[in-house]
DNA sequence: TAATTATGTCAGTGTTATTGACATATATCC
DNA sequence: GGATATATGTCAATAACACTGACATAATTA
């Protein structure tokens, strides 16, 4: 109940320590996100067209209502990446028949392809990042981004232990 | 030479590992921005606002120039968002005297005040996720985003190990 | 049958970014 | 000193991505 696997040291922070963070959520995030969007220009795509694209390859079949859920944007941002992701075929609708209001959404074949293009680059960045940084780092890593993901959200990236606890 | 405190065990990389880490990033970052966001929409600034206003409170005196270095954008971009600041009394600029076509930009009272307000949100945001994840993850922590950022920033967060080699 | 839910669409707006062209002041090179 | 380069600023047009508000339709649930 106090602590579980978090032995919970003081931790006295500085300010510099704290701001060192920051920047590097900002550094990282730029840079992440990079190497993406200069492969979606030629799509004439941009950022958003990608986490549905993402999203969509994650969870084959999520309906829009979810899939607004995890994007957090109004179902009119979404209407129109989704509607050009859907006229240009790298996604597809189908109704889901326990539920006939409900949009199921699948990759194409086509979608599937830019997903993987995407999907292993951003993929390859993290898998060098993890090898220079060792073993030990990556569950640092993953431990505190998950505190900083809000509480709702939490859930998705396991229990709270990541895999040695 | 050939390791330093990276151990660099073999680390194979399953697909499912890798997809954790993108999520892992997209959601935090949503989050940790999304606070300030909101206080930012009071002033009807928004997240290029914030931006400007962090790094000048950082690095007090920087250039414009070297401010779209960091920032990757266009001066036309950043001319918008930092003649507003500059207008409402939140940066000031000064003529350098050691190159007097250069500009260094300050923050004002004001300017500092909202700068700690969301320094601070965001502080407490990544204090929380620390003391709940521990010393060591703050370590991998920091050496897994400092692996992500392009090599050419790398520099910006130490030499390469974090604190104890 | 009435209310709710899931989705879609139309219209208007705002923020953040882009490219391209051009202007000014200052510094540096030859 | 004159040519060139640098640092900054500005005007104009455009695009991507998001928002609010209003309304419509189909299907499910109470």
């Amino acid at each position: 109940m106090l602590q579980s696997k978090t032995h919970s040291k003081p931790l006295f922070l500085s300010e510099e320590e704290l701001r060192q963070a920051i920047e590097l959520l900002f550094y990282a995030y730029r840079d992440f996100t990079g190497e993406p969007d200069a492969i979606l220009a030629h799509y004439d795509f941009g950022r958003a067209h990608h986490r549905v694209i993402y999203f969509v390859g994650r969870n084959s079949g999520i309906t829009v209502g979810a899939l607004l859920g995890i994007l957090k944007i109004t179902k009119q941002s979404l209407s129109r990446v989704l509607g050009q992701l859907l006229d240009e075929g790298f996604i597809e609708q189908r109704t889901d028949n326990d539920d006939r209001r409900r949009r199921m959404l699948f990759l194409t074949a086509k979608g599937a392809d830019l997903e993987n293009l995407l999907t292993q680059r951003q993929g390859r960045r993290i898998a060098n990042a993890y090898r220079a940084a060792g073993a030990d780092a990556v569950d640092g890593f993953r431990a505190v981004l998950r505190g900083i993901v809000n509480e709702e959200d939490r859930s998705r990236f396991g229990d709270s232990a990541s895999g040695h606890g």
